[in-house]
DNA sequence: CTGAAAGCGCTTACAG
DNA sequence: CTGAAAGCGCTTACAG
């Protein structure tokens, strides 16, 4: 593979003039730039990113660590994510925790060792000794859906509670009472926030949240199909099932699905986070939606600032209900197809 | 943050010693082992990998480029590659060509500026210059699910002529004779082969497949819910509508859905690629499953087998139907729940 | 077993 | 406008 020195023994510069056109910079002749383009051409030369990053302390790359790939939401927010970067001029390298504190640790050190220039995180536990370290230390970081309380870190997020209390006035106004919850982690934001937000919006109704309500997931689809058995098998099972994402969503149909039971005239499914495939399930089903591709970039551009030396700015952006059929009652009138909307930008 | 150096001398020795203690490297004695160990621990010590990869010419990094991440087919392909490569030692940098060719080559020419190790690519078309290029030159290259043809790369993929035959029979045991299909771009294997098997299981039977049901997609949804819209508006519309992937799917359900119409009564639906929500859709639906996981970790084996000077070697895996209701008649037992039989391995 | 030194491929003050 | 040289943080023959 051709370097910068093959190149200037081909234009007959110097290496540091190839650098200079390389890079942009103002004082190199018309014609030597001319050379140097030419020989870049003719030997099919690529600078060497390995080297110049050593050389410049800078990658020019983010690293994001995300909860779950397999989870549509962190799906189309590392998409997001990427599209947004790349606009910027940066790269993103991907680590997948799969939900586990380790495997999180595992990457966050594997970035840092690749000396990222800025990390984004969505915190699959309340920060690993290594995850406080990594905040407290230099590399700029950002954290996105979930966060980690106590630590001096832009949050880029959504806020549900709006979104739950209308689902709360939904559910109650179809005479639903015994409403129970899925619950991500306890140690996750999301996870706490989630039951917190809906326990408050049944208290407005003056309807507690038992204990034997509240279960407790990982945000994976079998746990939510654990804790919907439990609910089933209880001597007064809950009229309403809530995940708190998709995954436990996915779960919890499964586990009606095998009682020979159905949605919503044995038991009413909600779920936090929407996805495309809720509008075609059996029965659709009625969502929280995030405005995930909002969220990607917004923390992308706080990230960047920070990178860049501008004051990175702390995002909180509404979710909404989107109501389906899986509580009962339909719509009143039909919704758009989502997918159309996909864009590309 | 601490360098090499600072770890020299903390632990009263040269930076050769220390370089060597890092690298497992025999010849150290145990009392400079043990300093350098120390002095590691109490600098909070972590090397360089950007200088330590300009220096051995070694990233131990792997490069995938991948049509979609959206789609879970590949999300999943993603997901078990950087499984397996993280077991051999390796990260991996996942790029999203989201069926653009010049997507496509932005990342494969980045992946190339940073030399990584070996790249795995999953074709978004028929080969760019630059991709023929990569190809052929030194770098390490494999082809996953959909590949080149005439360029020497070894391909994992799965072969879905069995399963294509499979659902044929199915098809036509139901009665219908009218079948239609969503094609991938034709300048992708996949696109191409899976219309040819559909048209040679037809032609078992006799039947055609007309200009006229045979629709060009992307495989993207969108483009199945066009190519649904023309089959519904034809004076003959098909009696069963087969997507060439799943989101082509969603898009046909999107489109048959805002009609009023139903699965299977007024139209019949099957695709290609199995995903957990195709048990909850109204109806479950009838698909072909690839042994995706397995894909993945065969893809990396193949090219760190090659990375490492050993033989690559090609790998083609039979994909499955898996019936459900979407094209008639129910299965005659419940299928268990593909949920639950995730692996974390 | 250990250290001094060269070198990986770049960029960038510095001097001209 | 241009080039010689230093240096980014490591690894690794080479000599001892």
């Amino acid at each position: 593979m051709a370097g910068i020195k093959d190149v200037a023994a081909e234009a007959r510069v110097s290496v540091a003039t190839v650098s200079r056109v390389l890079n942009d910079h103002p004082s190199v002749s018309a014609e030597a730039r001319a050379r140097v383009l030419a020989a870049v051409e003719a030997l099919g030369y690529r600078p060497n990113a390995v080297a110049r990053s050593l050389r410049t302390d800078q990658t020019h790359t983010l690293g994001l660590v995300i909860s779950d790939v397999m989870n549509p939401y962190f799906t189309e927010l590392a998409r997001s994510v990427e599209e947004e970067a790349r606009a910027l001029g940066y790269s993103v390298i991907i680590g997948n925790a799969d939900e586990r504190p380790e495997l999180q640790d595992h990457h966050v050190r594997n970035l840092l060792d690749r000396r990222i220039d800025g990390l984004l995180v969505s915190p699959t536990d309340g920060g690993s000794p290594l995850m406080l370290d990594a905040a407290r230390s230099g590399t700029p970081m950002v954290f996105v859906d979930r966060w980690i309380p106590g630590v001096d870190v832009p949050v880029v997020r959504a806020d549900g509670r709006g979104a739950i209390r209308d689902l709360m006035a939904h559910l109650h106004g179809l005479g639903h009472r015994r409403l129970a919850i899925i619950a991500g982690p306890a140690a996750t934001t999301t996870g706490s926030e989630r039951v917190e937000a809906f326990r408050a919006a049944l208290a407005e109704y003056g309807i507690p949240l038992p204990e034997a309500y509240t279960g407790q997931g990982d945000f994976q689809a079998e746990s939510g199909r654990r804790v919907t058995e439990g609910f089933l098998d209880l001597a007064e099972p809950p009229e309403v099932v809530f995940a708190a994402d998709n995954l436990m969503a996915l779960g919890a149909l499964d586990a009606i699905r095998a009682r020979g039971m159905r949605v919503p005239d044995d038991i009413a499914l909600a779920a936090f986070d929407d996805i495309p495939w809720f509008v075609h399930t059996d029965p659709p089903i009625t969502a929280i939606a995030q405005p995930t591709g909002e969220l990607g970039r917004a923390a992308v551009r706080a990230l960047v600032d920070r990178i860049e030396g501008r004051p990175p700015q702390s995002v909180t952006l509404p979710a909404r209900l989107v109501v389906r059929h899986s509580c009962g009652e339909p719509p009143a009138s039909s919704e758009p197809s989502p997918v159309t909307n996909r864009s590309h930008s």
